[in-house]
DNA sequence: CAGAATCCTATACGATACTG
DNA sequence: CAGTATCGTATAGGATTCTG
């Protein structure tokens, strides 16, 4: 039945990657995820303001990576049992330490964008 | 024929998203793409230095991922025309310039591991 | 040595509709 | 408001074999 086989590099990916980057990305990895932290830096957000601040995600990819990335501790959801829904999501500390990475990428971003506007 | 969307999401994406973040990542989000350019941070390193620094990816990945990360200027290629050949890869400019993420996104990694040690 | 080609699976992602 | 559920497509990724 076309077996996955054992040993296979998927697996051995997922499991002892000494490389600290490795881990980092397996981490904040998902094409959604730095994007939602980015938003969060700039502190709580509802649920709704999550969807309006990142227009180009669907619901199910925002919900999807918000979950995963409880999971892994770097966003605290926080639920008011009140109707209608209120729901904040915010950083925890690992997720606040983040900030030195997105504020690095996001530098670069700006700074390769420019470069090529010049060699253009 | 199952048409896809004119203005689906996936295009919008592609497109202008203002945000520097999403930039980086569509530079650097791939998988392979933040370890490679991990591995060219301590210098020029020949195509099967590459392979053998990270074992885990297949020869297909590998390829793919160094010419698009040429094609982002992010590294360049170098062949001498001997046989057998003779081909280094090493980090551009802008390549350069991703040190500072790299080292931050390792950094975060090795302090995020070490947070979970304790508190498990 | 450095890569290209082929074929296949797994996952990511998206659109839409529905619910407590 | 804040999600779930379902279904579909698109892309990433992997195994293997072959070549200048």
């Amino acid at each position: 039945m076309t077996q996955i086989k054992e040993n296979s590099t998927r697996n051995f990916n997922k499991a002892t990657s000494p490389c600290p980057v490795t881990y980092a990305i397996n981490k904040i990895g998902g094409h959604w995820k730095p994007i939602i932290l980015y938003q969060l830096m700039s502190g709580p957000k509802r649920y709704s303001e999550l969807k309006r601040a990142i227009p180009a995600v669907t619901e199910k990819m925002l919900i999807q990576h918000l979950k995963q990335l409880q999971d892994d501790n770097l966003v605290i959801r926080k639920a008011e049992n009140v109707v209608p829904p209120f729901v904040t999501y915010f950083l925890s500390e690992a997720g606040e330490d983040l900030t030195i990475v997105l504020n690095a990428m996001a530098e670069w971003g700006i700074r390769d964008s420019k470069r090529h506007l010049k060699s253009a």
